[in-house]
Parts: structure tokens; sequence; C-alpha cells
DNA sequence: CGCGACTATGTCCGATATGACATAATGCGT
DNA sequence: ACGCATTATGTCATATCGGACATAGTCGCG
């Protein structure tokens, strides 16, 4: 680990020596993030595959249009709860995210 | 499908015939819990397994000890969003999830 | 038992996500 | 070009989630 990384974190309560097995912030929001766009891809490839509107689409999640259009848009506003639970209700697979 | 639940759903704006293809709400929430307690589970091995307790684990997810321990008892209040962030955290696989 | 370390539970209130709505952009057929 | 359907973007009030704190429970171990 470089010398930055680790004052940042031993500077906020970590023990160096055990930081090491651990991801730091950055990397685990990066992770995070990707993970967010991957649902986000799958989500409009099987809304479009099922010749579905995000109107439509909306309806099944008992959610807006516009909610549906930030789904897609990786809108930083959307949990992965609802990426998820959208996810499911299209009939997605987790796992393949 | 049965009625009943032919019923609920064209009652609430859905159309038979695209509906087939979709998870009801309710088997929506019911997988969206068993994700949340996998992932709780796999949490609470995982920061085992490391001899880490609540506390030094919520430095790392720069938490608390309360929430962990939410976390861990698969509390309603705990998001998918904070389970994913902890699972990376720690150094888990999502996909083994 | 008593005590310390750990974990569980409850509450507060500030922060973030939510559906709904309005409206703007885009596409597309005629 | 026009109209119509679809999608994108912005805003807002309400709901849900967040860390923090207090406190109660649990589990060894002397």
């Amino acid at each position: 680990m470089d010398k930055r990384k680790r004052d940042a974190l031993t500077s906020t309560g970590w023990r160096v020596g055990e930081v090491d097995e651990f991801l730091g912030l950055t990397e685990v929001e990066s992770r995070l993030i990707a993970l967010k766009l991957a649902l986000s891809d799958q989500i409009r490839q099987r809304r479009r595959s099922k010749r579905l509107t995000q109107a439509r689409f909306a309806k099944y999640l008992r959610s807006s249009q516009s909610r549906v259009a930030k789904i897609e848009a990786g809108d930083p506003s959307v949990s992965l709860d609802l990426l998820m639970r959208a996810l499911l209700v299209i009939g997605g697979d987790p796992r393949s995210v």
C-alpha cells in the first residue's frame, strides 16, 4: 500500500495491518457504481427486448416513467434497491450482473 | 394465472397477456428480502472469520456499531446499497450471493 | 457473582431516495 | 413541416434510510 493511502486510512482510525484485506472507500464506491451501471444496462435491454415503453414498465414497477428514465440513465438518485427491484420485476437474473 | 391475481393486477393497470412474464410484487419483494438476508449472512461470516468486532468493522464502513448490528440482523431499515457497500468493504464477492 | 468486551435494540433528526408532475427533447411516420 | 409517441430532465413534498447516541442484553472469565 502506498504511503498516501495508508496515511489517509490511519488518520481516520484504521490500523495498518488490518487494512490490507479491505477495500478503500473510493474503490468500493467505484465498484458500486459499476454494479449499478451494469444493472441499468441489463434493465434497459430487457425492457426493450420485451418491447415495453418506460411508462408501461413503470406500472409494473409501481413507479413512474421519469424514475424508469433515471434508472436507465444511471442517475445517482437511484438506489440499488430500486435497480434490483426493477431487474426482478422484469424477470432478470441478479447473478448475470 | 388464477383469477384472484389477475383481477388484482388488471385493476391496477396491468394488461393480461403482458403480465405473465413479470414477477408479481409480492414475489419480487420476497426475493429481494432473501437477497438481503443472504448478504447479511455473508457479511457476518466474513467479519467473524476476520475476527473483527462490529465496532471495528463499522470504522472501515464509516458507519456505527449499531448499524452493523442491524445489517447483520436483517433489519428492514438497512438498504441494499449499505449491504453491498459492506460486503465490498469486507472483501466479499457479490456474485457469491 | 462482578466486570469488561461485545452485540442488540430503540430513538432522534439530518440526509437521501421516492413517486408524481410538468415540461422539454427526440424520434418517426405521414 | 406537423402531430403523436416515447424518453429525458428538473423540481418538489413525502417517505425511507443514515449515523450517532443511549441503553439493554449476552457472553465469557476471574
